[in-house]
Parts: C-alpha cells; structure tokens; sequence
DNA sequence: GCGTAAACGAGACGGTACGTCGGGTCTTTAA
DNA sequence: TTAAAGACCCGACGTACCGTCTCGTTTACGC
C-alpha cells in the first residue's frame, strides 16, 4: 500500500479516478442512477471515455467503487463485550453510513445485480459478505459468552438485519435513520436472546 | 371485468398480450432481465412493436403485470383465527408463489424501481401495498385478539418479512423455500408476541 | 423503375436519401472529404446514422451514388458518324460533368478505392467501366469506319483518356475546362489515326 | 549530409527511422493502406509513437518518404541524344520504379492528397515535380534539337505520360510492365512529333 | 353486405448510448 | 535529449434499442 510497483509509462490520474467516482455520485443524485450513462460521467467528469473502461467495466462498478469508499471506515465490528452495546454500535454506524447518496448508491448496486448476473458476483464478493462478515463475528462473539441461543441460525439474524435495511434502502419512502437503527437492534436482541 | 365496453374496430388481441407475457418470461429465464428488450420481445412474440407500447409503457410493466398474473390467487389473507397459523399459511403460499421465474420477476421489477422513479410509484401501489395489506389485516386481527404486544409496530414487522422475503429473491444464493418459511414464521411470532 | 415491389412496413424515405446526399456534397464543398464523417452526414441531414447505415455501406458509397446521379444523364455515348465529332462531344460532356464538386466527388472516390480493396472493385464495376464502355463503343464504331489504326490498342486508347482527366482532377491545380477537352480530343485523334 | 550539428543529449536513432518505413511498408503489403495506423506502425517497429510523431507528421508523410528512398536512385533524366532513346530509358525506369510495393505507396501518397489539401501540396512539391522535371527537361533538350513539334504543350504531353502512368498504378488490375513502357513510350513520340 | 375504424405484423424513421479504435499529447523510467 | 511505455482527452466508428411513424392487412361493428 502506498509503494505501487511501477514500470514505465505515464501513471493512472488519481485525479480523473475521482472525478469519476465524484460525477457518478452527482449524476445519482440529479437524475437518478437511470439517468447514469458512461458518457454523462464522461462529459461531466472531463474525462475520456476510454480512462473509464481502463479502470472500470460497467457503471456499476463505479458506483460499487463510491459505495465502498463510503463505507471505508467501518473496517472493523465493535467489540464492547456485550451483545448489546455492539448490535446498537454497529447499527448505528451502518445506517449513518446510508445516509444521502449512499442510500442511492446502495440502490443502484442492487439494481445492477438483478440485471447482470456476473456483477451480482462481484458484489457479493466484495461489498456484501464483508459488511456481513462483521455482523457474523460480533454475533459469534456473543454466542460465545452465551448471549445468543444456540437454537438460533446467525446467518438468518443476518439475513433479517440486511434485509430490512436494504428493504427500507429500495422500497420505503423514507430512509432509515436513527429511531430505525434502536428499533431494529431491538428486534435483533429478541431474536437472539 | 368480461364486459369491456367496445366500439368498433379491431378489439384487442388476447393471443397477442399472452404471447408477449410468455415471451418475457422466456427471455428473463434465458438471459436475465438485462436481456430483456422490447424488440427482442417483439420478434420472440411475433409481435409488432406497436402493438406493445399500445397496451405497456415499458418492459418493466409487462414484468409487472406477469408477476401480479402469478399472484392473482392470493389475493385473500389468510383467517384462522390464530396468528400462528394464519402467518404460517401466508408465509408460505407467498414464498411458494415465488418460485421459478417469478423471483426473477420480482428482482427485474424491484430493479427497476430504482431506475425509474415513477415505476417505482407505480410498483409500490399496485403490488407492494396490496401484498403489505393482507399481512397488515392478518396481523391487525391477531392484535384485537391480544395476539400481538401493543409496544410493536405492525408496519416494522411488515418490514421485517417482506425485507428478509426480498433480500433473500434478490442477493441470497438460494431461493426461499419451505424451510425458510418455517424460520421466517418463527421469527415474526416471537418479535409478536 | 417506378414500379417497386413493396411488402408491409414503412417504405424507404426518399427525402432522408436525397438529404444524405444532399450533406455529403455540402460537407466536401466545405471540408474536403477527410472532413466527411458518418455522424457529420448524420447531423447535416437531420437523419439518423442507422438510416444512412441501413442503405449505403459507407462514406465512399454515398459518393459513388452522387457521382452516378451527376453522371446519370451521361448514358448514351455519342454517334454523329465521325470519329472527330463523337470523341470531341464525348470529351465536351464528360469534362463539363465533372466540374464543381463532381470533381472533388471523383477525387474522393478514387483515394477510397486505395484505402479499400473491395470498394474499389465496386467502383470498377459500377462506374469505371460503364464510363470506359462508352468510349470503347465510339472508338469501335470508328474502327469499323476505318478511322483508327489496327495497331493501335482501343484499351490503352481509353487508359489515356482517362488517366489525363483523372490526373487533372487529382493532381493538378486547376480542373479540366473546355480548353483541356479540345486538347485531349487531338491527342486522341492523333493516337487513333 | 553526414554531419548533422548535434547537440547535447541522446542522438535520433536510424535504427528506429529504418523500423517505421519497414513496418509501414509491410502493413501497406499486410493490409493495404486503409489498414496503416500510426499504433499498428509503432507496434511492429518496436518503437514509441511519440518517436513516430517526433519525426513525421502524418502517416502519408512515411509513405511519401518510403517512396522517395524507392525513386532516389532516378534523380537525373537520360540523355542519350536522341528523344526517342532518351523517352524509353526514362520510361523503363520510372516503371521499374513502380513495382511491387511502390505501386501501392503511390496508391497511397495519392489517396491521401485527397483527404488532406496540405499533404497535396507537400506531395506536389516535393515528389511529382521532381519528376515531372525530368521529363521536362529531356523534352526541353528534344525540342532543342527539333524533335518536339512546337504546336505541342510539353506540360500537356505530361500530363498524358504521368497520367496514364498514375491510371495504371491506381485503377487498373495489372501493374504497369515493360510492355506498356514500350506502348506508353511510342504514343508519347507520336504525340511530340 | 359493406363501409368505417381500430388493432395487427412489419419495418423504416430520428435519436441516444454503447463499447472500441485510433489520433495526437503528456508523463513516467531508462539509456 | 531521445527513446519505449503507456495513460490521458477526444472524436468517430458501427451496433443495439429506444419510442414513433407509416405501410398493407385483418377483424370487428353499425348502417
């Protein structure tokens, strides 16, 4: 990280690589992820059609890529030593993160992965089983300490958790926000328990 | 309903709208709905286009109306008098009307709410809610009867089970089946009661 | 001719092959043909680049065809009964038909032919050869009268015709007039006789 | 010629020089001219393509400069004395010169003066008067001696020679041989005289 | 029955976006 | 300073579909 091995030739722009992600993002916004095409990111990043494709395969994978850096900073589950604490940490963190365009973002991903079965691939791999990998060891932890019933599937609390999150995220009027995060930590601890 | 009021000219063709839904349907099972154009449509229905904007206004349409075609027999909540029973039937009979194409129905028109946002309106008053609506009923009754705590709100367990219900069409590996039902109603009568 | 079988859809728009041409000619007048482009012609002539791909198989092709409109009066070779007169109207008409644009029109045609093995197979055949036949029948009705040598070949007769106007057109500052056409028609009576 | 002023740093390599006009020649063989870029030039010469532009302007200007090291062994006219020699040495060679891949270098240079109007000038001036000159001069010197009719236009009886000439290269199936040095060569004495 | 009128299949129309190729320029490292 | 490498912005390519518009044809109804 940091120390790329580099031969010759020009370098990628850092610099085209983010007016890219940020025109996708405004684009989103103003029109609507329908509204997204290569060459409006194209004309509204400066941008030459063919840095796009060098980096990125379909538009979804752009949005993927903003998506990920939204979500950068929650690398890591909490870890309180109770259930409790880290259901309403992790939430709480989770759904800030869908916040805005985020929420739009996550949409659009979704979107993609019922009209492009290799992509759906690429999002499981990348995005999905890593947000839900830190549910599951948050609740492994706890089902350690014996705060989770043994007679309970974690990957169907999972399962619950990301589907009414995404649920809300698609379909609700409104986006979930902070009285959604205690509601549905609530439901989540009387699953478990 | 049978009656149609008709002046003259050509009435509609019943052949022509069935081939069109029985072409789309063929189409998303061989290439997913991303393949899925009106002119591909056309030619597999042996059908003008013309003909299909008269009576759709998009693929996303004709997607919409054969899902609903799917579930036109369930159009009645369930009434058993025990909450237990009653969701039991209803999880199942909805999970068993998404079987086969018709989960890749509901992942192409959920795909496109966030492509259009007035299909978006459109899907959410025409199946959304009416599918909401038996669940709500059911779930109403169940509360007259002390069934359901006074502390949980109906709408976030409708949320809870059409959330895991779409997550699992949508992103999960495997489609829903029997199994899931019975998980799914055990975890909506303990968050109940 | 006039009769055109025609089955069911829309027939061919004329007005959008007229402005196609119509553009073409414009775009040589003002550019040059390096600045002819597919989507130029497309723009010029408010059609659609599918219409022009539907009918013509590219640049070079909708050339050739304003070519043969220009040259489509130019059927019938002359027969007045004397070599000198025949070869002198012949001369007369072909010179003045390649005046304006025709000019820059047969120019571009010919560096296509270089640029494209098989469309200069088309060229041959579509016009080379029906402007060469004229003039081979001219020179064998002479022939025949006595007017031209045995020895002399009527092939390489009419390669020097044509290589002096097609030079002057390609090569020379100034486009053949009607001075040039006098001259060339001594030339090839005294090459004849 | 010979000693270039150099200045400091890395000196131009013939190396390289000699790889572009090789490669450019084998891709006008490969592909005929339509298929010369300057990437596909670079990639089989192993060489950058800023070297490329570095040196040559366009694609047509490699060409031209293939073409001339091919003509540079024709710098002087023949002068045997007699026209008649004189014409038919000139004739020969300039034909020789036109073999092989030279035919369609020319083709090309040729094709390009009608795409490109400053090309055209670059490629009268430095290729086809050169040689045009030539001509002249021989006949200059025949007209000295009598041999040239004074009612003929010597840039006429040119026009004629490197036109039919040009004819062959571009339109015709054959390349021209030395049989049509010979027929080419008696029309040109029976014009001048 | 016979004209009117709407729906039908076919397919061309003006467009938008696609993903690719190549142009000519710029920015690296290596010689 | 030149060279190879390769990313950059840009324009055009030829294709796929969009949604609309004629065509000729078919099928009901109302006079």
């Amino acid at each position: 990280m940091g120390l790329e091995a580099r031969g010759p030739g020009r370098p990628r722009s850092e610099r085209a690589r983010q007016a890219v992600l940020a025109a996708t993002i405004r684009l989103i916004e103003t029109d609507g992820y329908g509204g997204v095409t290569i060459e409006a990111i194209a004309a509204r990043a400066g941008v030459g059609k063919q840095t796009i494709y060098r980096w990125w395969s379909s538009r979804a994978e752009i949005a993927l890529e903003a998506l990920e850096e939204a979500f950068s900073s929650l690398e890591q589950a909490p870890d309180s030593g109770s259930l409790e604490s880290d259901v309403r940490v992790f939430l709480r963190r989770t759904i800030a993160a869908l916040g805005g365009v985020n929420a739009e973002l996550l949409g659009a991903v979704i979107a993609e992965t019922q009209l492009d079965r290799a992509f759906a691939r690429i999002f499981r791999a990348r995005f999905l089983t890593r947000q839900r990998m830190q549910l599951h060891e948050l609740l492994e932890r706890a089902r350690a300490r014996g705060e989770v019933m043994p007679s309970v599937s974690l990957d169907f609390l999972i399962d619950v958790v990301f589907g009414v999150l995404c649920y809300r995220v698609l379909l609700a009027a409104a986006e979930p926000d902070r009285r959604f995060a205690e509601e549905l930590s609530d439901a989540l601890l009387r699953l478990a328990g």
